[in-house]
DNA sequence: AGGATCAGTAAGTGAACACTCACATTATCC
DNA sequence: GGATAATGTGAGTGTTCACTTACTGATCCT
């Protein structure tokens, strides 16, 4: 018998390495070499793990989101001020783009043309829209409202307020103090989104 | 005395047929001799006309930006029924995406790191944001309100509203009766927004 | 007409980069 | 201990692609 492989553990291990090349240098200037750099590995060893340099993206895709998932579970377990949804608006409101999610999700909306890549962001979008729609649900639970917004369309314009937050730090056209009163003042506007 | 250069008629002339190859196959895959091929030139020549791709890039987002706005002008010319800001949205809702113009910014997003093209589009951001800023004013003027969200901040907030849109287009994850309604509701929402 | 530069053609060139091959070494289980 | 397959090393390789060079022909001005 051979020994057992440990490939998985290894999958794992690299992966944030991964995440946090594409962050930083998108997916053109990502090279192969530049990866097996950073994992301290032959690039040969990275091609054991995964077929080719585009599933080493499409691994990362699902891995910043679910770290992601993960840190907003953290905080609604916890009890704080505010509805939980108020306290996810409120964190990211502060920790926006802290690791890199927005950069690697814009590197993927220009490989789009790639079916897989496009499939593997789509999942992950229909996931976060999800998400965002629990927590709009919850937040208008019990308040009274005459006729409320589409809880559906509300998620997505706060997707697209994170989005364009994101642009705006990244362009440098907002500065931090501006960047978290969007998020909070408008972010505020949508949930308790009351229609005419 | 040599004759007379026709080069900015030229490029006048290409830059259309570039950005849509930009638009159709993003940064990557628009290579020089797949933009030459459209132009029905030869590679060379479109380096007389631009120092290299990254030139030929920046010029097609002034101009889809100032293809934009010229379209938008029109619309606010014209009479029609709500106010110009509604007027937009509306057209927006129904002619998103139509030219390729978000897939061109997204690409640009991925080339940020470039300090050129980052300017280029900090500037057309900038642009884009002062105009939806105005329109905003202009809806509200004239309509009483308690206290009105902050301008500036809903013009992002709007921005994002289209960017998500696109995103969505994108990824087909929402028909287009709903992208519209996307649009209408929630930019209908953030216009009259007012704050508690 | 003639000189000067612009416009167009065709064939490269050099570098970057995704991906691979051949081979040595190590660990695991019987 | 030895069979087996995992892990590691290092040097390719073939292709794609941004950009260039060398040249011919067209057009404008004095």
């Amino acid at each position: 018998m051979p020994r057992p492989s440990l490939a998985n553990d290894k999958r794992r291990e690299l992966i944030p390495v991964i995440a946090r090349a594409f962050a930083d240098l998108w997916y053109r200037r990502t090279t192969t070499a530049e990866l097996a750099k950073r994992c301290k590995v032959q690039e040969n060893i990275l091609y054991r793990l995964w077929p080719d340099k585009k599933a080493m993206f499409i691994a990362t895709i699902s891995y910043v989101y679910e770290l992601a998932e993960r840190t907003w579970a953290g905080l609604l377990d916890r009890d704080g001020s505010g509805s939980s949804a108020e306290r996810v608006l409120d964190y990211e409101s502060r920790h926006l783009g802290e690791f890199g999610h927005s950069r690697i999700i814009f590197a993927g909306l220009s490989e789009t043309d790639d079916p897989e890549v496009r499939r593997a962001l789509a999942r992950m979008y229909q996931r976060y829209q999800r998400f965002v729609v629990e927590q709009v649900a919850s937040h208008r639970d019990g308040r009274s409202h005459g006729k409320e917004a589409d809880r559906a369309l509300t998620a997505w314009a706060l997707i697209g307020l994170g989005t364009v937050a994101s642009i705006a730090l990244e362009m440098k056209l907002l500065g931090s103090r501006d960047r978290r009163r969007l998020m909070k003042e408008m972010g505020r506007l949508l949930l308790d989104g009351r229609v005419s």
